[in-house]
RNA sequence: GCGGGUUUCGCCAAGUGGUUAAGGCUCCGGAUUGUGGUUCCGGCAUGCAUGGGUUCGAAUCCCAUAUCCCGCCCCA
């Protein structure tokens, strides 16, 4: 035997055993957007680099270092490391600006970043998110923050906190720059090698460090005291009271935080992330904000956007193991042909079926149903004989007969058979008879 | 990129230099040629992440590499 390859680092295989939470997460997607009026949009696995370099931002940590980049026919290629960047390259290609504001999308998939794996951190993992364009009004923000929180509750997870903050406008914020640079300077030297780094070229992240002596120097009062301050001009300001008055009015929880800097460089004004205790250090399950400047960076009209992303690994994470359902029924017989023909028409009528193929004892082949079929259809020489099947609840050991000729007695009387017992399986067929028989 | 830990069967796991590497679960077969998930019996690592080294002798000690996990940075 030669040597096996496995999987990569940070890559894993998502297998039949784990996959319910994922169609879960996915149906939970196409149901809410599609009831908020999203339309699902998927756009490639790579791009030309340079999208990212000019949409993502070549400050940033992500197009610095963490970029899947390769060559093919002189050109240069990235797996995307988000999808935002994405999205809006397709929207002004396809020339989404001429429809009607607002355009609302929503994607999934894959994405990919080259880091150091850790809990709740792939080299190629999976968001999905919304994007929506056209529409500058705070109502938009809050549309799509409560869209966010709808999500989570669909699958369960209403109570993780969300944390707010705006970043101003490039005009305010370009004021508060100069302020905290000044602020700053006389503690230059005590700041860490990053910070010291990104001193001119984007001193907001510089709010973001975990670095404990960076930190202490932020606490400083004459430094709160500009961080704190509200520097947004007064639209930007206006149009921050009005997202949290919405909230306030809707009951959202949220808190304000003032630390909050996404590390992408296409935000402005309202950022947002969504926090759960339960992640280990990568704690955030959602990220998102305005970007109302991005779609005219990548070449198309002036547009005013807003989108959020989530980490499909970190929610799956929070989400509880779904066991997978068993079959509905396993036929136990010796006739091959009898079988298959019998089991294309139990498929046909919708039911979960499957059977015995590698020619297995009588009694190994009801072990078999017993472990993976909530029912069992005996069909040996008897049945066959005279045209009849036996169907046996494996829980309760029960067992009855119908007639071979005709499966719509079978569907019929199954149900007033399968109700003596009150699995989860046997209230979703009942409720799939009923319809079935309009009743 | 930097730090800490991990690695024995499909899964869990004993073993800390000395005969054929415990045990449990799962799986497979039999007891039981039409009624199961109970019970009983049997099978399942010439090998302990990989490559070297020390030793009469190594899963056990040493070195290197890899792996996965966790943390930093950053992000979902």
């Amino acid at each position: 035997m030669s040597e096996i390859i496995k999987v990569q680092k940070g890559t894993k295989d998502i297998l039949p055993q784990d996959i319910a939470v994922w169609h879960k997460m996915e149906a939970a997607a196409l149901e809410i957007f599609t009831r908020a009026g999203y339309k699902e949009i998927r756009t490639p696995i790579f791009e030309a680099t340079e999208l990212f370099q000019r949409g993502v931002g070549d400050t940033t940590d992500i197009v610095n270092k963490e970029m899947y980049t390769f060559e093919k026919s002189e050109r240069s290629l990235t797996l995307r490391p988000e999808n935002t960047a994405g999205v809006v390259r397709s929207y002004i290609e396809n020339g989404m600006h001429k429809l009607s504001a607002p355009v609302k999308l929503w994607y999934k998939g894959p994405m990919f970043r080259y880091e150091r794996p850790q809990a709740g951190r792939q080299r190629q993992f999976h968001q999905v998110g919304i994007e929506m364009f056209g529409i500058k009004e705070p109502s938009a923000d809050a549309e799509v923050i409560l869209l966010a929180l709808n999500y989570l509750k669909q699958l369960g997870l209403p109570n993780l906190s969300v944390e707010l903050n705006t970043l101003g406008c490039a005009k305010c914020r370009k004021e508060f720059r100069a302020l905290l640079i000044e602020t700053l300077r006389p503690h230059y030297e005590k700041l860490c090698e990053d910070c010291k780094a990104r001193f001119e070229k984007n001193p907001l992240r510089l709010l973001d460090c975990k670095n404990e002596s960076c930190k202490a120097i932020f606490a400083l009062p004459e430094i709160q005291q500009v961080i704190q301050s509200d520097f947004t001009c007064p639209d930007c300001s206006l149009h921050f009271e009005q997202l949290k008055s919405y909230l306030d009015n809707l009951n959202v929880n949220y808190k304000i935080n003032k630390l909050l800097v996404r590390g992408l460089d296409y935000y402005n004004r309202t950022v947002f992330e969504i926090k759960s205790e339960n992640l280990g250090s990568q704690n955030a399950v959602c990220g998102g904000g305005r970007y109302d400047t991005l779609v005219e960076q990548l070449g198309g009209e002036p547009t005013p956007a807003i989108g959020w992303a989530m980490g499909m690994e970190r929610l799956a994470a929070l989400l509880p193991e779904i066991n997978n359902d068993k079959l509905d029924i396993y036929v136990v017989s010796d006739n091959k042909l009898e079988t298959l023909k019998l089991v294309e028409r139990l498929r046909a009528l919708n039911y979960n079926v499957d059977f015995d193929m590698a020619g297995k004892k009588f009694v190994k082949q009801l072990e078999k149903a017993a472990k993976t079929a909530h029912f069992a259809i005996i069909l040996g020489e008897d049945e066959i004989n005279g045209e009849y099947l036996t169907l046996k609840n494996l829980k309760t050991a029960e067992q009855t007969q119908f007639p071979l000729t005709n499966l719509s007695d079978f569907e019929s009387r199954t149900y007033k058979f399968i109700s003596t017992n009150s699995s989860e399986w046997i209230q979703s067929k009942l409720s799939m008879l009923a319809s079935g028989f309009g009743m």
